[in-house]
DNA sequence: GAGCACTGC
């Protein structure tokens, strides 16, 4: 693999951006200040040298630590350098949507421009670019949607992957598509002949509409030192390294295998808050019950420290945690008081928290796991990767020196495995397929995936698309049942729901079910409050099942927020209220507006597809109907034991504790969520209609 | 009568 390391000291004058404003002088000292920070980031000096790269290469892989300015700064260069030429748009993607969002304000601010002008961002729900943006930040899972609409991102001169390394299920999608659509644009552009009609077909001969199109420049932008995959899968490209700014960390690890590392992290914080320097101390945990655990033990064995020892004040976070709990990791620390943030892998990229000094790493972390065969996911505690220690340990040096404690022996971190397993060959694959047949790639076992799922994981999508009425017999894309679900950004399953809701006239309840399936769980329980909750939850509980009574749920909030709507008009005073009503009613806030954000959005779609929401009123058994037809996949009928048969393929499953189902125990249930824990649960579930039923199981019935 | 790492369209 050919490459060259850039050394990041020298400096060199950058190109003018403060396109002549005329400003005050506190701005002025603004941007003075923005433009010495630019020159002293590491890259800077390697402007030139990186401009001529992609000038001379088609594609090229950047290796940047953090704080090399990689991000910000590369999409400068080449605008800088006219890669915008002809109004095409220098695209930047990133697996997250705060960082899409974040870079675009910053990058905006240093090219002194309003957001959404000549750079701007866009996600999903929002889109902040227009006619005129021209470095435009977004979130990888949304270029791939604007991949169905223009299968040759024709507007793009330049598409920057940024994080590859984490190889989130989009980042290897839009990987292999991208190379797809660079060698398509190539050939036209070699060809150098116009065609008439506006078909592509990127796995075969390339057809394009009648512009001629250049070659798409493409920069694979990673964090992890190897770069080696990457410039394989793309034929050998060129890796350039650029050094990021980053303080020195101590490694320690201790001399034997810790037998219980939640007590080891307890004891690891004790010996930090003693024995060294000030500086907060965060601590990587699996979950919610090990954090507040070791919470409980932190406190537990404070009150046996003396008096003047007791200084320590603990914060915890992860997702499901409501935001403004979630923000009390930045509260400022009282003076004299070391701060310990117990922390799930949240804090490893998604969160970065300022004073970090120490971390505490036992080596593990839960992660999702797919079993192909019987289709189930499930949540399992295991060993961490090198790259994620390094990750991890990385946490402790943003600001100063620091030190990391690993809570196992070297010998073990040489046994881990060099990076986490991608995650598109440890989940269902049943999106991806549909998303690449829609794409025009119809050998899915063939295609030029970075890292190949399973052949039985791939077979089992088509399997399952198959019987959802998205393919035809010969395994292409039906018309118009498998278009329009891949239109939806939905589980292909809900879009099937959709799809065949208009026909039940329920399409209204079915909108809301799938938009409040879709996200996080609505219902939020503090332990100590839990059955205040419970006794807050009744009063939307339908005897039909959970998915009425998720309806029950969506129609009472948006019915409280068109109260509120009618006696004021401030947006601001809306959403405060609905908050309140979410905390009184235990629900989780966040989750209800994601939810109405995917309803909103869905409708659009519905529209824009001549689907009109038609509701079943009070009439119940409709709904049933529909929900039996939809989710036939997923029945299961009752055994003499209380426990459930899934229909499909005999697994044995209880209904879980949560659902309004639990007691009452119907002869034949849907269900919408299954996952194994202690046992195999199935969530979200309904009352069967067992004619509707029977259309689909006759051979046994 | 249980407990769900983290993202994303």
């Amino acid at each position: 693999m050919p490459s060259i390391s850039i050394s990041p000291l020298k400096e060199q004058k950058i190109g003018n951006l403060n396109q002549g404003s005329k400003a005050s002088n506190k701005s002025l000292d603004r941007k003075h200040w923005i433009l010495q920070q630019r020159r002293s980031l590491p890259i800077a000096s390697a402007e030139r040298k990186l401009v001529d790269e992609v000038r001379k290469n088609d594609t090229i892989i950047i290796v940047g630590e953090t704080g090399s300015g990689k991000t910000t700064q590369l999409p400068q260069y080449l605008f800088n350098a006219g890669f915008c030429r002809d109004g095409k748009v220098i695209g930047i993607t990133q697996p997250r949507r705060v960082a899409a969002i974040t870079v675009a304000k910053r990058v905006a601010e240093e090219c002194d421009v309003q957001l959404g002008q000549k750079v701007g961002y866009a996600i999903r729900f929002e889109d902040a670019t227009s006619g005129s943006t021209r470095i435009k930040y977004m979130t990888d899972g949304l270029l791939l949607r604007e991949a169905l609409l223009d299968p040759i991102l024709s507007r793009y001169s330049v598409i920057i992957v940024d994080e590859a390394h984490e190889r989130t299920v989009h980042t290897d999608v839009l990987l292999g598509l991208l190379k797809k659509v660079q060698g398509a644009r190539l050939k036209q552009h070699k060809l150098d002949k116009p065609y008439a009609n506006n078909v592509v077909k990127l796995d075969n001969e390339c057809h394009s509409s009648n512009t001629k199109f250049s070659p798409l420049k493409l920069i694979i932008m990673s964090a992890s030192l190897d770069a080696k995959g990457f410039s394989e899968y793309f034929g050998g490209a060129k890796a350039v390294y650029v050094q990021g700014r980053q303080y020195p960390v101590d490694i320690l690890y201790t001399y034997n295998p810790e037998p219980d590392y939640v007590d080891a992290t307890v004891i690891t914080i004790f010996q930090i808050h003693l024995d060294d320097n000030p500086g907060d101390i965060l601590a990587f945990l699996t979950g919610q019950e090990e954090i507040e655990l070791v919470d409980m033990l932190v406190h537990e064995r404070l009150k046996q420290l003396p008096e003047h020892s007791r200084n320590i004040l603990t914060v915890r976070i992860y997702s499901s945690l409501p935001s403004e709990q979630q923000m009390n990791v930045f509260r400022p620390t009282p003076s004299n008081f070391r701060k310990v943030i117990l922390a799930t892998n949240i804090a490893e990229t998604s969160v970065t928290i300022p004073g970090v000094k120490y971390v505490i790493d036992p080596g593990v972390v839960k992660s999702r796991y797919y079993n192909p065969v019987t289709g189930m996911e499930s949540l399992i505690i295991m060993p961490i990767s090198k790259a994620q220690a390094l990750q991890r340990s990385g946490r402790a040096g943003r600001e100063g020196p620091g030190k990391c404690f690993r809570l196992y022996p070297e010998s073990e971190f040489w046994k881990l495995i060099d990076s986490t397993v991608p995650e598109i060959k440890r989940c269902s694959l049943s999106n991806v397929v549909l998303q690449l047949k829609a794409l025009g790639f119809d050998d899915i076992i063939g295609f030029d995936f970075m890292d190949k799922p399973s052949r039985s994981a791939i077979k089992q999508s088509l399997q399952e698309l198959y019987l959802l009425g998205a393919l035809t017999d010969d395994c292409k894309l039906s018309d118009p049942v498998g278009i329009q679900m891949a239109r939806f950004p939905l589980d292909p399953i809900y879009s099937k729901a959709l799809i065949l809701s208009r026909e039940f006239r329920c399409l209204e309840e079915m909108l809301i079910v799938v938009a409040m399936l879709s996200v996080e769980s609505i219902f939020y329980s503090p332990r100590e409050k839990f059955e205040e909750a419970r006794s807050a939850w009744k009063k939307f509980s339908s005897p039909d099942g959970d998915h009425l009574t998720l309806v029950t749920v969506f129609r009472a909030a948006i019915e409280y927020r068109e109260k509120i709507r009618a006696a004021t008009n401030k947006e601001n005073s809306i959403d405060k209220s609905l908050s309140r009503w979410c905390r009184d009613n235990f629900i989780n806030n966040r989750s209800l507006k994601h939810a109405l954000d995917v309803h909103s959005q869905i409708k659009v779609y519905l529209e824009q597809m001549d689907m009109s929401l038609s509701s079943c009123g009070d009439d119940v058994l409709q709904f049933r109907r529909c929900l039996t037809a939809s989710f036939f996949l997923n029945a299961a009928e009752k055994q003499p034991d209380g426990s459930y048969r899934v229909k499909a393929n005999g697994q044995n499953v209880q209904i879980h504790p949560s659902s309004v189902l639990f007691r009452a125990k119907p002869e034949c249930i849907i269900f919408t969520e299954l996952i194994q824990t202690n046992q195999i649960y199935v969530r979200s579930v309904s009352q069967a209609w067992m004619p509707e039923l029977s259309k689909y199981y006759d051979a046994e019935s």
